[in-house]
RNA sequence: GGCGGCAUGGCCAAGUGGACUAAGGCAGCGGAUUGCAAAUCCGUUAUCCUGGGUUCGAAUCCCAGUGCCGCCUCCA
C-alpha cells in the first residue's frame, strides 16, 4: 500500500516517490497580503497541512515552504495595473510594509485558529530580491528573456515546452480576448519577469535595468528553489494558478537551469458561495472572520476536509451547521472517552481493541493514500466512534488499558494528522479556574436537582435542567452520573 | 472561441469496471433507553443526470445530449 498522489502534470494518480529517500520538500503558493484571509485560504492551506501531516505520520522529514508575498502582484493582471499591496497601503494610509505586517498577523492568526500547522520556512519575496535579479539575469544570458523599456520578459516562444502544465497551445489561445495587449512584449503571452517602476512607484529596487520591482511569478520559483533545491518533490496551489502562474514558474525555472521544477503538482479546488465562485474582486467572499463569528474554527476545518481537496466546495450556513453537529458528535465522544480513562483501571480486554483500532487504521491509510482522501478517513472516524460508543454504554466499564488505546488512536489520527480533536481538550479546561468554580456550581444545581427527581418533583427538576439550557448548559442524565457539557 | 472539471438518497459527500445488495455526515421516521428529555445504540430512506453502446459484468469505460462550474485578467 503506498500514498498516490494526483499529478497536475501527467493528469493522473501516481505512486509518490521523492527525490532524496525519506525527505519531502514541499512548497505551497502562500497568500498575497493585502487582506484578511477568506474561506478560500482555509480550504488551500487546510488541505495542504493535512498532506504534510500526512507525510510526517508516513515517516517523512518533510520541510514545507510557503511564501508570503508581499510585492508584485497586481491588480489588473501579472503584468500591468498598481500593486495590490501598494494600492491598498495608500488607501489605508500606512506605509505598504505596515499594511504586510498587518495582514501577514492577521492571515497565522486565522490559520493557528484553523489548526494549520506553521510552514518550515515563510519566505516573503521582498526578502529575496537579489535572488529574483540573479535568476532575470540568468534567463537573459540563456536567451530566455529580453529586456524592453527597462522591463524584462520572459520569451515564450523559447520554451518549447510552455502549455505542459494547463495543456494550452500558445496558438489555441485568444490573445488579447480579455487585456490588451501589450506592445513592448515580443508575444503577446510573455510574461514580465522585471517591471519598471513607474514614477510615483513605491516599492522598487535598483536592477541592471533601472529601479523596478519582481514580476508576481518570479519570487515562486526562485524561493522555492532556494530552500529546496532546484526540483521540489511537490508544488501545490489553487487550481486557478495553473494557469498561467505555474505554467510561467515551470517555464523560468526549467529555463534557467535545465532540470524538472518540480515532480508533483497538486491543486485544490475552489470554495463556491451560493454556487458561484468566490473572488477578491468579485466581492463574495467570506472571511474567516466573518465565519468564526458564527462557526468555530475546528468546524470550519471539519467542514474543509469532509469533501477531497480536488472538488469543489460551496460554502452555506447550512452546510456549516450540519458540519457543526457532526463535529460536536466526535468531540462529546472523545471527551467521555478522556473523562473515563481519569478514574478507569485495569487493562481488560486491551488486547481485543487493539486489534480492532488496527484494523481502523489500515482503513484510515488505504483510504489517506488515494491521493489524500480526507472524506474517507473522517468516515473511518465516524465507524470507531460508533463502537467506542458501544463499549462506553455497555454495563461492564471499559478499563484503562482500553481507553487509552482509544484515546491514543483519536490523538493521531483525529488530532496529528486531521487536525481535528484538539490535543488537550479536556485537560485544559479542566485547569482553567473559571472551569473549576462553574463545575462546582452546576454540579451543586444537578445535586439539589436528583434529589429532586428522587422525590419525583418533576417540574421543578425539569425548571432547573431548561433554565441551564437556557444558558447553554446541556444536562444529561446518565445511568449512574449526570454529566454537563457546554453547547 | 479555446482548454478543463463536475452531475450519486431530502441536503452534504466517498466510491471511478466484479466483495456496490453504493461509505460516512446532516435532516426525517420507527424502535430501545429515560419520569419526560438529552446523549447513545438499533432499524429505515438511492440503482448512481438522460439516451445509446462496449463487456459475462458499469455509478465506474465509450458516444451523443442536457445542466452546472472553473481557467484563458488578479485570486487559495
Amino acid at each position: 500500500m503506498a500514498l498516490k498522489i494526483f499529478n497536475t502534470l501527467t493528469k493522473q494518480k501516481e505512486i509518490f516517490t521523492p527525490l532524496k529517500e525519506g525527505r519531502v520538500g514541499i512548497y505551497v503558493c502562500g497568500p498575497t497580503v493585502y487582506d484578511h484571509p477568506h474561506i478560500g485560504h482555509a480550504k488551500s492551506y487546510i488541505s495542504f497541512d493535512v498532506v504534510v501531516r500526512y507525510l510526517r505520520y508516513l515517516g517523512y522529514k518533510v520541510r514545507y515552504v510557503q511564501n508570503i508575498t508581499d510585492v508584485g502582484h497586481l491588480t489588473d493582471n501579472a503584468d500591468s495595473g498598481e500593486d495590490k499591496i501598494e494600492k491598498r497601503a495608500k488607501l489605508e494610509e500606512v506605509e505598504p510594509m505596515e499594511l504586510v505586517e498587518m495582514y501577514m498577523r492577521s492571515y497565522y492568526d486565522d490559520m493557528d485558529r484553523l489548526n494549520n500547522l506553521r510552514p518550515d520556512i515563510s519566505p516573503r519575496a521582498t526578502g529575496h530580491i537579489p535572488e529574483q535579479i540573479d535568476l532575470v539575469k540568468a534567463l537573459i544570458d540563456k536567451g530566455f528573456a529580453y529586456e524592453a523599456n527597462q522591463s524584462v520578459y520572459f520569451d515564450v516562444s523559447k520554451f518549447a515546452e510552455y502549455g505542459k502544465l494547463s495543456g494550452r497551445k500558445l496558438e489555441e489561445q485568444e490573445m488579447g480576448a480579455r487585456i490588451d495587449i501589450n506592445p513592448e512584449k515580443r508575444h503577446p503571452a510573455d510574461f514580465a519577469l522585471w517591471k519598471r517602476a513607474e514614477t510615483g512607484h513605491i516599492m522598487k529596487w535598483n536592477s541592471p535595468w533601472g529601479a523596478g520591482f519582481p514580476g508576481w511569478h518570479l519570487e515562486c520559483s526562485v524561493m522555492s528553489m532556494r530552500y529546496l533545491g532546484d526540483t521540489l518533490d511537490i508544488h501545490g496551489g489553487g487550481i486557478e494558478n495553473v494557469f498561467p502562474h505555474h505554467e510561467c514558474e515551470i517555464a523560468q525555472s526549467e529555463a534557467a537551469n535545465s532540470l524538472p521544477f518540480a515532480r508533483y503538482w497538486m491543486h485544490n479546488n475552489m470554495v463556491t458561495v451560493d454556487g458561484q465562485k468566490m473572488g477578491k474582486s468579485l466581492g463574495n467572499f467570506v472571511t474567516l472572520k466573518d465565519a468564526f463569528k458564527k462557526f468555530s474554527p475546528i468546524t470550519v476545518r471539519f467542514f474543509v476536509l469532509n469533501t477531497h481537496y480536488r472538488s469543489p466546495i460551496n460554502y452555506s450556513d447550512e452546510a456549516l451547521e450540519g458540519a457543526e453537529t457532526g463535529r460536536e458528535r466526535l468531540q462529546n465522544t472523545i471527551r467521555n472517552v478522556r473523562k473515563r480513562l481519569i478514574s478507569s483501571e485495569g487493562s481488560e480486554g486491551e488486547d481485543v481493541w487493539k486489534a480492532k483500532l488496527e484494523k481502523y487504521k489500515g482503513d484510515f491509510e488505504e483510504t489517506m493514500n488515494e491521493d489524500f482522501n480526507t472524506a474517507g478517513a473522517l468516515a473511518v472516524l465516524f465507524n470507531v466512534t460508533r463502537e467506542v460508543n458501544h463499549l462506553l454504554n455497555s454495563v461492564e466499564k471499559a478499563s484503562k488499558g482500553v481507553l487509552s488505546e482509544i484515546d491514543s488512536f483519536y490523538r493521531v489520527y483525529g488530532g496529528d494528522i486531521l487536525g481535528i480533536v484538539p490535543d488537550q481538550s479536556l485537560q485544559i479546561e479542566e485547569k482553567e479556574k473559571d472551569f473549576e468554580l462553574e463545575d462546582s456550581l452546576i454540579k451543586a444545581l444537578a445535586e439539589t436537582r436528583n434529589e429532586l427527581r428522587e422525590s419525583k418533583q418533576w417540574e421543578l427538576s425539569d425548571k432547573i435542567r431548561d433554565r441551564l439550557s437556557e444558558l447553554g448548559i446541556v444536562i444529561e442524565d446518565r445511568k449512574d452520573e449526570v454529566v454537563w457539557r457546554k453547547r
